[in-house]
DNA sequence: TGACTTTACTTGAACTCTCAAGTGTATTCT
DNA sequence: AGAATACACTTGAGAGTTCAAGTAAAGTCA
């Protein structure tokens, strides 16, 4: 009744060939970066929003916004990457109960070939082998799949 | 030289979005499973791989090779379904070296009802959004991907 | 047969993420 | 102002994954 229950072969094929591929592209991506930078990518992700910010600096909130990461996920990352000197944490002096995470000199040093190696990891797995066309068909159907996922896309 | 460093604006849009995307996708599959099956989604595939094999069984290392786990993430893996009663495992009888996991009757009878609510979370995440011609382009592009980074595809 | 190597799997520590609970600072409301 | 509430962030425990090291059973070869 309404909804059929399970999947055709065509979306069967199409889904086991997509959790295999997200499943291992993240896993390429998560090993270079762990080899070469010692960091995973999602702490990465991280210096590159930072580095892209006007003042290189962010409210934790905004931060955690931005990345899709939940708060306690964020402290947690940010505390080992200001271990790692890479990120520095201060107090926001407009609100008492804000902390404004920087990423350091270190951190902006440190990012630049680091971002170079995994430009090329991501070159090398997906978009050596993709065609114009096919990146153009990735970017809709994931805009698309965003639309239902990220209730916070306009 | 020879290549170039960075990604062009359309790659760069179309990263962003399928990184998010798989982000979002997982997540939301993780949640679902977790909540109405109290397992993650690496596990759910495990119980999924074991009952589609003929006799519900199947050494350790098959079996981490078709999920494409690293042994010992199989290994705890199998531990905590073999403590949650839905997997056990015996000694292989003509490799003293081997185990052969199976998947209990416990483990057969939850499958079904948890399987049909995670296809459903799959529907609405994913293919309730994609038009038929996107399901196979989407295919083509993972199977394309796959290619490059499995290599034990043939 | 007996040493050597390879294979199959396990173990434990380190790390990341989630979830629930906790701390301290604004904000709101009367 | 004072009480109640909401917000920003942290903390700690639990769970899953990785990595390196460990155990034990085959297989190999002199």
């Amino acid at each position: 009744m309404g909804k059929q229950q399970w999947l055709n072969d065509e979306e069967q094929a199409t889904w086991r060939s997509l959790m295999l591929a997200t499943m291992l592209l993240e896993e390429a991506l998560d090993r270079q970066l762990q080899r070469d930078a010692g960091i995973p990518h999602a702490y990465y992700a991280i210096l590159v929003a930072l580095s892209e910010t006007p003042d290189r600096a962010l409210r934790m909130s905004e931060l955690a916004d931005r990345m899709h990461y939940s708060q306690s996920r964020l402290t947690h990352a940010v505390t080992s990457l200001e271990r790692a000197g890479l990120v520095a944490r201060h107090r926001c002096p407009t609100d008492g109960r804000g902390q404004v995470a920087t990423i350091t000199d270190t951190g902006m040093t440190s990012l630049r070939p680091i971002a170079a190696g995994h430009v090329a990891e991501v070159r090398r797995t997906v978009f050596d082998h993709l065609s114009p066309t096919q990146v153009a068909q990735l970017g809709d159907i994931c805009n698309t799949l965003l639309a239902g996922l990220d209730p916070l896309r306009t």
